[in-house]
DNA sequence: TTCATTTAGTTCACGTTGTAGACTAAATAT
DNA sequence: ATATTTAGTCTACAACGTGAACTAAATGAA
């Protein structure tokens, strides 16, 4: 339902407007955001002035155009006031990472350390003291960190996680063992990890994110947009069913992906105790190993056919450990994408493997907060206020 | 993108929000809708006022509460002014209905014949005169008529119909054949058959609608939205995989939900020439059609267990023949569901048979334009600035 | 019956915000 | 130098929502 629209509100999209309209389209002068917004060239610089005021966008001179008439001077987000910190719980590491307004890295801290079976209350004890070190560095810089996001792999919902295949967790409130001075809010890691390649990788408005670890996890980034269901558990890309009667899945039923292309099917098919193991064997051109490949390959494409028939994806981005499996997946899933998609849709959607790699979650998580900031600026406009 | 809000922004988007608290909320006093808006009293007379002006609010006379102070007076949707076009090109019928802006059918009409390869200017020329009679009924009733809708079933997009597997069509440009004096949209029938459930039947804010005819089509609402994808192509459940290495699907792969449950398998292994032969063999506890219903449901169930989570549905809705099909499909469909949902959900999502059967595609139709005019009726408050 | 009380709806002076166009500033071209 | 062109600011103005005073119409108590 819309929400009616006062004045306030009025400046507050306008705000956004004017911002989103930097962030998207480089530097811009006042002139040419009057042009892209629609708005009067006086509106524009109220506003300008404002987000000038108060840190969020700032000046880079003169733009020397060469051409006639007075040059503009162009703006850009400003990255020296609000931050973000974006948190990830992976099986062998932690990771906290503060952007800023303009996606840039401020400072980042990482943890190697074997988080399978661990008890929720330590590891996320450890997490924060990472972060807490992390948000004095970011205080030193001169930085605002407007809030956190913290991506857990596998379902999540109103700051629990659910069940983390992962870690061996269940049921697990997150988001309350973690005292930050921030707010922080918990989220799928494919989720987090498919923002993260919207905003920071190579994601178009429309696609789909598959992130391979323990479990199999998809973030489904639709108009630009993250698509997460009625109760926000979308993207179980694990369990769709491959083969109705194949193997027995931990979620009680046969066949479903993950069984075919789940870490633990995968190396139990190519013979390998690990992935680094598996990774040297593929290296090497072991047989196990490639046909392990090639089989968990065909199944995520049956897996995928059916995604894409039900959400029409343009783009589909493997992550986590397909990303680096991507040169031994790749063929088989596109075989049968290829094979079962040409018919109607004519061609099958195109596939990459995720820039990102292991960033991707922690970009995404702060990218969260960050584009919050940028949707509704006007909270952080006091400074003007008093002048 | 947001777009820049300006003072007629404003009052647009205010017009919206009392014109759908009205909407929603059945029959509400001016003091009623400043508390749920969030407007003050005196905007909300001025936008009420302009709004029963425009013919599209009606007072409906003094509220009797029998409580103190004095009564206020009652406003509603007005159906004397603006209404909309809904039709539908089915197998065997041509439909097409005009509603108004209450949602109550203002004229209708039904031409009973076989589509089934008929060539589409034959049928589009038949509709279009039906279309006109019916228009020129609710021009006599001093109706408005802001728009139409064109429900076809199959993928569709652009105006173009790029095929329907009922009628054997092939990308025809059904928008453009058909010259009505009031702009047509196409639409596909299982997606304006789902806005029909969500506004006029039971659906909720979340669902899908499983539009069961030769071909398999879905409409998915997400949030109170019709979810349409990358290219609006989403839906297409009747290509996602039940088994990898099925019979053959006239989309190129094997195994897809169509070769299980679509209309021919369904015939061919009830043993029945028609729809009303596999009924009326149903009906008489035939053990052939009993068994064709069954294993067709389990077929549905996978599609849909895919399907649930993928897009964490909470409700499906079974319509097209699988709504008369529904007491013999719903058990085998509940049980697939619930034996491969119940595990990490807990609960599989409620499942229901239509409740508008075969009219759900016509009211949806009309609907889309009702519920366009509802978002935005600035345009149609003339009347007001020439008083 | 009368009058206080309560709630609905209208009116109007006012504040906030965007607009339009005049005005100033700073560059290039002639 | 001076005209021309484009950027940005300033100011009177208009659109719209707000808030408080005001009128309208009911109930209930004296």
């Amino acid at each position: 339902m819309t929400q009616a629209v006062r004045h306030e509100e009025m400046r507050a999209r306008n705000l956004e407007v004017v911002l989103g309209a930097v962030s998207r389209g480089g530097p811009l002068t006042r002139a040419a955001l009057a042009e892209v917004t629609g708005l009067t060239k006086s509106t524009v610089s109220k506003l300008v002035g404002d987000l000038v005021d108060a840190g969020l966008l700032a000046e880079t001179g003169p733009a020397r155009a060469g051409e006639r008439g007075r040059p503009g001077v162009e703006v850009v987000l400003s990255g020296e006031r609000v931050a973000a910190l974006g948190l990830e719980i992976n099986v062998d590491y932690l990771a906290a990472r503060v952007l800023d307004l303009t996606g840039a890295v401020r400072c980042a801290a990482r943890r190697e350390r074997d988080n399978r079976g661990s008890r929720p209350k330590k590891v996320l004890g450890e997490l924060q003291a990472l972060a807490t070190e992390v948000l004095a560095e970011a205080h030193r810089l001169g930085l605002e960190v407007a809030g956190a996001a913290l991506a857990v792999s596998g379902p999540v919902g109103d700051g629990v996680v659910f069940s983390a295949p992962n870690l061996g967790w269940q049921d697990v409130r997150a988001a309350d063992l973690l005292r930050l001075p921030v707010p922080v809010e918990l989220d799928n890691e494919a989720n987090l990890a498919a923002l993260g390649e919207l905003w920071y990788g190579d994601g178009e408005r429309d696609f789909l994110y598959v992130s391979g670890e323990v479990g199999i996890g998809a973030g489904l980034v639709v108009n630009g947009t993250l698509y997460s269901g009625a109760t926000g558990l979308a993207g179980e890309l694990g369990h769709v069913v491959v083969t109705p009667d194949g193997p027995a899945c931990r979620c009680g039923g046969n066949g479903c992906l993950e069984t075919y292309a789940g870490q633990e099917a995968l190396l139990a098919a190519g013979n390998s105790p690990s992935l680094p193991a598996l990774l040297a064997a593929l290296g090497r051109g072991d047989r196990v190993a490639r046909d392990a490949c090639a089989s968990a390959g065909r199944a995520l494409g049956i897996a995928l056919t059916s995604a894409v028939n039900l959400l029409d994806l343009d783009r589909i981005v493997l992550g986590g450990v397909f990303t680096q499996l991507y040169p031994w997946l790749s063929g088989p899933v596109s075989e049968v994408l290829t094979t079962r998609l040409g018919g109607l849709r004519g061609a099958p959607p195109a596939m990459s493997a995720s820039r990102l790699g292991g960033d991707a979650a922690t970009l995404g998580a702060a990218g969260r907060v960050i584009h919050r900031v940028l949707a509704d600026p006007a909270p952080f406009l006091t400074r003007a206020q008093e002048a």
